[in-house]
RNA sequence: CGCUUCAUUAUACUA
């Protein structure tokens, strides 16, 4: 149970999920029954997808063919995806059945409530259930989760003086700030453009000590002045950034190759890219995931100037923990067609058919039509195969 | 008991 567990959640995290659905299909063939925890993983995948039609219906395998009971993490995975999937009622419905199974809410239910209400704009409500929360039992006290959810809450409506409120208000009830609570208030208040604001706090928890900025208070102050149009100030933090030691990550150079390339600064771009290969930043564990699209406008320049080698070097580290971005498999298929380095491209290709993204009219008739020029009609004949597979009809 | 669940920063899509 548990090996068929870790290989669905893989297989998902590698991006492929066919393959980790095919196995979670496949365990009960080998006599393996399905267990809650396998429930909970495939549900929690799925949820992630946007998938709540299929969870819906896996839902009720579960009670009515399996005859499993759900636990806390069950609910939990449902309201969260629920919630997301901006079904917040429902999440409320998973929510009001759990009594049925005597199963306790706990904190992160309730903070998960807090949380789907907030996305959905409710932050009185919200704010009302954190209220709520401190009657019940000391075990559902608001913790930090919860009072950096709702400081989000109310930053995203640009309520920044009740934002701050809760700030004070946790402190006065003994539920210390962490990083994640002071960087969401950062980023209300680049949002609210009150940078003195940042300024002062950041001057007063400095010098007591209680938080040090880190590599995501940067990278939020580095967006903001990008954003503004200030590069030049936001290279100034990246400078500063390695004077206090504080490690950059994929974000990091993600937001200031990309501005740079949209100020017409390849070359810089270009230097800074080749430093993310050079200090492995993509290979590190630590640091947020990768997002690949993030480096579109690099792989652009790249492949449209005869550099598709360096920039699938780089993306190859970025499909190995990255999320995926079906359009920058195009952009590389596309620069190997441009550079006649079509059976690379052709790899690429396959690629993308494994983590079910389908190409394009154009990537694949690019394909053919240089394995053409080539005279591959092997490959030519192969690539318009999987182009009928993919359903498009030739011209 | 372990594997599954909650909050912060960078992309595009969508609006």
């Amino acid at each position: 149970d548990r090996l068929f567990n870790t290989l669905v959640l893989s297989y998902a995290r590698a991006g492929l999920l066919q393959q980790s659905l095919k196995t979670f299909h496949k365990m009960k063939e080998f006599g393996v029954p399905r267990s809650v925890f396998s429930y909970n993983t495939v549900f929690s995948i799925l949820l992630r997808r946007g998938r709540t039609q299929m969870v819906s219906k896996l839902y009720h395998d579960m009670r009515l063919t399996d005859r499993i009971t759900p636990d806390v993490y069950t609910f939990n995975i449902l309201i969260r995806g629920f919630c997301l999937n901006s079904m917040v009622d429902e999440g409320f419905r998973f929510f009001k059945e759990m009594s049925r199974f005597r199963c306790c809410p706990d904190v992160v239910t309730y903070n998960t409530l807090v949380d789907g209400l907030c996305r959905a704009g409710k932050v009185r409500i919200a704010h009302n259930l954190l209220k709520g929360m401190r009657t019940k039992s000391p075990d559902l006290s608001p913790n930090v989760v919860t009072y950096t959810t709702l400081i989000r809450g109310y930053c995203e409506k640009q309520l920044v003086s009740e934002a701050l409120d809760v700030f004070k208000e946790m402190g006065s009830r003994g539920v210390k700030p962490n990083p994640i609570t002071y960087n969401t208030l950062i980023q209300g208040l680049c949002e609210a453009r009150e940078l003195d604001k940042i300024k002062e706090i950041l001057q007063g928890v400095h010098d007591n000590g209680e938080f040090r900025p880190d590599t995501c208070t940067f990278n939020t102050l580095m967006t903001t002045h990008c954003n503004a149009g200030k590069l030049d100030e936001a290279m100034k933090m990246f400078d500063k950034m390695s004077e206090l030691k504080v490690e950059p990550d994929s974000a990091t150079y993600s937001i200031l190759i990309r501005s740079l390339c949209q100020e017409g600064n390849f070359e810089r771009a270009e230097e800074l890219f080749d430093e993310l290969e050079e200090k492995k930043i993509l290979r590190r564990k630590e640091g947020c995931v990768p997002l690949v699209a993030g480096y579109n406008p690099i792989f652009e320049y790249l492949c449209a100037g005869g550099k598709t080698v360096k920039a699938e070097r780089v993306f190859r580290q970025l499909l190995k923990r990255g999320t995926q971005d079906p359009p920058t498999f195009k952009t590389l298929i596309l620069g190997h067609c441009k550079e006649d380095t079509l059976r690379e491209g052709h790899e690429i290709l396959v690629l993308m058919l494994r983590r079910d993204f389908v190409p394009d009219m154009e990537t694949y008739d690019s394909l053919i039509e240089g394995f053409l020029r080539k005279r591959e009609p092997g490959f030519a004949h192969n690539t318009l195969e999987k182009m009928l597979r993919s359903g498009h009809l030739p011209k």
